[in-house]
DNA sequence: GCGACAG
DNA sequence: ATCTTGTCGC
C-alpha cells in the first residue's frame, strides 16, 4: 500500500460513491431531532482513527458512545487495525469507512442497549467533491444517522480558503454563529461554525438522517471545547491506546533468528524489553 | 496544464 | 494524520 492509488481505483471508488449516494437521506428521521432541546435524545456517538508516523500500515479506530446531555463516555471501543488504503482528498472512506462499520456491528452484538442515536463523524457529509463523504458513506452503510464534522475546509465546488473565507470567519462574532457554505451551484452543502469561543470554526454538514439545521445545533450542544466531545474523546482514546501499546512491554523470542520488533532497537533477544519514542 | 485537497 | 514540552496568555 505505497503510493497514490492507480487512476482505475479513484475511478471505481468515485463510481461506488455516486452508487451509495442514492441511499443518502438528508432529513430528520427522528422524534429527538425535533425537540427544542432534543428531548428523547440519550446516547451520542463519535469516530475516529489515529496513525502512527512512519508506520503506513497500522491505525488505532475507536468508537465511542456519550451521554447526553451529560456527555459522559458509555462506551469506549479502541481497536488496532490494519490499514489497506491511503488517504487521497475526496476517499477518505475507502481508508477508515471498514473499521468504523466494523466497530458499529460489534457495538451492536456486544451492548445493543448503547447503540448511538446519533454519531459524529470526523471529515465530511454532503460537503463533498462527489456530496458523498465519509460521514454520508457511514451513514448509509449502518443506517444510522451521521453528522460530518470537519476542522478544515475541504475546497470543492468553488469554496476556498480565500480572502474571502477568512473575512466570513472574522464574522463570526459569538459561539453559535454560523454562516453557509455555498457551493457554485447555489445549493448550500454545510455551514461553518464557531464553537465554544474558538476562532477557528468547524465544518459542519449532513452525514445521513438529519438536517443541516439539526446537525449544527446538536454539535453545538455536544462542544466543551472546539471539538464536540464524542470525536475529541475518540480522538484522545485512539491516539492513547496508540501511545500505551507503543510503550508496554514486548516479549522477544529468544528462539529463532534475532530480529527486533523495532529497528532503532537493534539487537534484541530474550527478556522483557520497553519501548519508548525515539 | 497547474494547484488545491477532510483525515 | 504525525513530528512535540513547556509555556505564554485570556
Ligand atoms: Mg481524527
Amino acid at each position: 500500500m505505497t503510493g497514490p492509488p492507480p487512476a482505475a481505483i479513484l475511478s471505481r471508488w468515485a463510481r461506488e460513491q455516486a452508487r451509495l449516494k442514492g441511499g443518502v437521506v438528508r432529513e430528520d428521521t427522528e422524534e429527538w431531532q425535533k425537540e427544542p432541546s432534543f428531548a428523547g435524545l440519550q446516547r451520542v456517538g463519535g469516530v475516529d482513527l489515529s496513525y502512527i508516523k512512519g508506520d503506513d500500515s497500522r491505525a488505532c479506530a475507536s468508537l465511542v458512545v456519550l451521554s447526553y446531555p451529560g456527555l459522559e463516555v458509555l462506551y469506549e471501543d479502541c481497536r488496532m487495525v490494519a490499514v489497506s488504503a491511503p488517504y487521497v482528498a475526496g476517499f477518505l472512506a475507502f481508508r477508515e469507512v471498514p473499521f468504523l462499520v466494523e466497530a458499529v456491528q460489534r457495538l451492536q452484538q456486544e451492548e445493543p442497549g448503547l447503540k448511538p442515536q446519533v454519531l459524529l463523524v470526523d471529515g465530511n457529509g454532503l460537503l463533498h467533491h462527489r456530496g458523498f463523504g465519509v460521514a454520508c458513506h457511514l451513514g448509509v452503510l449502518t443506517d444510522l444517522p451521521c453528522i460530518g464534522v470537519a476542522k478544515n475546509l475541504l475546497q470543492v465546488d468553488g469554496l476556498a480558503r480565500d480572502e474571502l473565507h477568512r473575512e466570513q470567519i472574522r464574522s463570526l462574532q459569538r459561539e453559535g454563529d454560523t454562516f453557509p457554505l455555498t457551493g457554485t451551484s447555489g445549493s448550500v452543502l454545510g455551514m461553518a461554525l464557531r464553537s465554544c469561543n474558538s476562532s477557528k470554526p468547524l465544518y459542519i454538514s449532513v452525514g445521513h438522517r438529519v438536517s443541516l439545521e439539526t446537525a449544527v445545533r446538536l454539535v453545538q450542544s455536544c462542544c466543551r471545547y472546539r471539538i464536540p466531545e464524542p470525536i475529541r474523546q475518540a480522538d484522545i482514546r485512539s491516539r492513547e491506546y496508540i501511545r500505551k501499546q507503543m510503550c508496554s512491554p514486548v516479549k522477544v523470542p529468544s528462539s529463532g533468528p534475532e530480529r527486533a520488533p523495532c529497528p532503532r532497537l537493534g539487537k534484541v533477544t530474550g527478556d522483557l524489553i520497553c519501548f519508548r519514542r525515539p
